[in-house]
DNA sequence: GAAGGCCAACCCCCC
DNA sequence: GTTGGCCTTC
């Protein structure tokens, strides 16, 4: 409990009703949080299976639990329940399935799997209605609005789409006994809503609830907390309205509002001492988000001095910033005598990090990609997991269809068809389907006799994976099914080889698994659907530079930071620059610069390489909002604040200039 | 009817 | 760089 200043020891030790801990950036909420569990286990006498902690992802749940393991027991701290409400959900969706009518075997779907379902039911082609229908019934499912509630909701076209679409997508979900990521949530809100005898028993087994970045809950999610904590209330939420940045993801900041009103006995604790970053860095994160309205009056302040100004770049293009960038990081690494992993290159979208790679790869400086596409969303894995969704759920249509063409053994769109629409009269799954006399009629011997042995196969492996572990399965599967084959007469040599490299590495993943903790592939399916990134983060010890999106790094510090492509249409987005939405990216803005402890590097490009030709670009509003006191401008033409004046100035003068070489 | 090849468009953020 | 649509070949 040393080092700690009052206000954090005042939340550590606060028992008596609901809390809220309004934490600004780098006040070590996260020590706040281990330390309290470690009070409540260790001076309190609750039990650490009746701790519950909840974190925003699972790469923070992992660091958490590692964090309580070095202050707490080995055996209390692996009874902690520490995992995020999407993998919570799932523990008890399993445990309670057959109250909602499911089999705990369900599938989980993902956003790919859903936007499948979403343009079969409303039978539309068009790609981009279909993200905004398939954003529409996740918000509303967020928001616990139901089909029915929807109709009456509906404001606009695509809203209208979406209305008529949802029923049948949610009747789709159940047919294939499985879930989407929202329903990980929702479900359990429904369960207890309707069974009060199971809310009680899982308020019984969590008796005390810590929430991190609470200010990214939504409507759902805040939801479930009520039920999970009952009329007890002996919860604790930490947040920071500041860096609420999911209100995409229907995150609503109103959570955080709304909790003082129907809570009364909610005590609330403020940090504000930051023990981050620089007074300059934190000097400008203030400035900027001065700028937004605010919800809670807090003032962050430091003590850890001036440090350096930072820096904001122009550069003539994106291929010129990511030069730019490696080269500062490697001089700058150079003179500081630093390591790669004390820096981070942090960007408002994933597609930017393709050019920073390549620098990096060129110049055999280690990095590490955190966010953007998951090891789970590349092809190779998603066609293995859908072998194992298929073996767990035979229900799971999207998986049987996928499994039964990739590799390719004679099973085509036009039999699929005839299995599918002959399975939508009798109500059954594809799988059931294809052993049915009916469909036999319906097509050819041809078409018939690979998809009987494909199904065959099935069958014969899952009686196999239901009962042995990983390891003694899923060779044989992949063997059977001739994966390594495939990949290298579909590709090129080299990408079948890093492809091939992948499925192995999952592979050895589940196997070990297998061997470890005799889980069976049925056991670790509904695992994978969660887990980002294989987690292989838990090599701290790799010194390596961190890519990262701004929304994956929240939560974490790096001590020097480089943030790019801070240009208006990138960060702010294209999309959300009116009054509605100009705020959260700001907030995003606001994350970014306190992820730096001694120095942060700001660069924007001049213009940008997009599709095939250059647009150019302007230096994001949030630059300026920074304020220039402590701000060292350099790149462009001559070292000056980037305002608008200067710019048009330039182009005044190349426009002179072309206008002499005419004469 | 199945499978392979080629070209064009498309890109915000995540459990 | 990848994905999905479209066309050709077997």
């Amino acid at each position: 409990m040393s080092g700690l200043n009052p206000q954090q020891r005042e939340a550590i030790h606060y028992l008596d009703g609901p809390l809220l801990v309004l934490a600004g950036a780098g006040s070590g909420k996260t020590r706040v949080i281990t330390q309290k569990i470690a009070y409540l286990v260790e001076d309190c006498g609750f039990k650490a299976r009746n701790v519950a902690a909840i974190t925003f992802t699972n790469k923070a749940a992992k660091e958490m639990k590692e964090r309580i393991g070095k202050i707490l027991p080995k055996q209390h701290a692996d009874d902690l329940q520490i995992s995020t409400f999407h993998s919570l959900g799932v523990r008890i969706l399993r445990e309670e399935a057959k109250a909602l009518g499911y089999k705990p075997r369900f599938s989980i779907f993902d956003s790919a799997d859903c936007g499948g379902i979403i343009s079969e039911v409303a039978q539309t082609v068009d790609k981009a209605t279909l993200r905004i229908l398939q954003s529409i019934i996740s918000n509303w499912k967020n928001a616990l609005v139901t089909p029915e509630a929807a109709r009456h909701l509906v404001r606009d076209e695509h809203e209208n789409l979406a209305a008529h679409a949802y029923l049948s997508y949610e009747a789709t979900l159940k047919a294939y006994q499985a879930v989407d990521f929202d329903d990980l949530i929702g479900l359990p809100v429904k369960l207890f809503s309707e069974h009060p005898e199971i809310a009680d028993k899982w308020q019984n087994r969590l008796r005390y609830l810590l929430v991190d970045e609470y200010q990214d809950t939504n409507a759902c999610q805040y939801q479930l907390l009520k039920l999970l904590t009952g009329v007890r209330a002996q919860f604790t939420a930490v947040g920071d309205d500041d860096q609420a940045i999911y209100g995409w993801r229907g995150a609503d900041i109103d959570n955080l509002k709304k909790l003082p009103a129907e809570f009364p006995a909610l005590k609330v604790i403020k940090l504000e001492q930051n023990y981050r970053s620089t007074v300059t860095i934190l000097k400008a994160a203030n400035n900027v988000i001065a700028n937004n309205e605010k919800l809670f009056d807090k003032k962050l302040w430091s003590d850890l001095g001036l440090g350096e100004p930072i820096h904001v770049t122009a550069c003539r293009d994106n291929d010129a910033e990511a030069e730019g960038v490696v080269m500062k990081l490697q001089a700058h690494r150079f003179e500081h005598r630093a390591h790669f992993k004390d820096y981070a290159i942090l960007y408002r979208s994933n597609h930017q990090a393709r050019g920073f790679e390549e620098y990096l790869r060129d110049h055999r400086i280690p990095y590490l990609l955190s966010g953007g596409k998951s090891f789970f969303d590349k092809a190779e894995i998603k066609d293995i997991i859908a072998y194992l969704r298929l073996l767990t759920n035979e229900d799971d249509d999207p998986a049987f269809i996928r499994a039964a063409t990739t590799p390719k053994r004679g099973i085509g769109a036009a039999t699929l068809q005839v299995l599918g629409t002959y399975a939508g009269e009798r109500h059954i799954s594809l799988f059931q389907a294809a052993f049915e006399e009916g469909f036999a009629q319906r097509v050819q011997p041809r078409q018939l006799d690979p998809l009987l042995e494909f199904c065959q196969f099935i069958n014969r492996t899952q009686e196999r994976a239901v009962r042995e572990p990983a390891h003694q399965v899923l060779p044989d599967l992949l063997k059977a099914i001739d994966y390594e084959a495939f990949l290298y007469d579909h590709e090129e040599e080299r990408t079948a080889q890093t492809r091939w490299g992948n499925v192995c590495e999952f592979a050895n993943w589940l196997n070990k698994k297998g061997e470890l903790d005799g889980k069976t592939l049925i056991d670790l399916t509904q695992s994978i659907a969660l887990i980002n990134m294989l987690d292989k983060q838990n090599d701290e010890e790799v010194d390596a530079v961190q890519l990262s999106t701004l929304h994956a790094s929240k939560g974490l510090e790096y001590k020097y930071v480089f943030l790019v492509g801070v240009e208006e249409g990138i960060l702010p987005h294209r999309e959300s620059t009116d009054p509605g939405k100009i705020e959260e990216e700001r907030r995003l803005m606001y994350v970014g610069i306190t992820r730096a402890q001694r120095a942060l590097f700001i660069s924007y490009c001049e213009r940008r390489k997009q599709a095939r030709e250059f647009v150019p670009c302007e230096p994001s509003r949030f630059i300026d909002e920074m304020g220039k006191e402590d701000v060292r401008f350099s790149g462009g033409k001559q070292d000056a604040p980037p305002d608008k004046a200067t710019g048009s100035a330039r182009l005044d003068a190349m426009k002179a200039m072309l206008a002499g070489n005419k004469r």
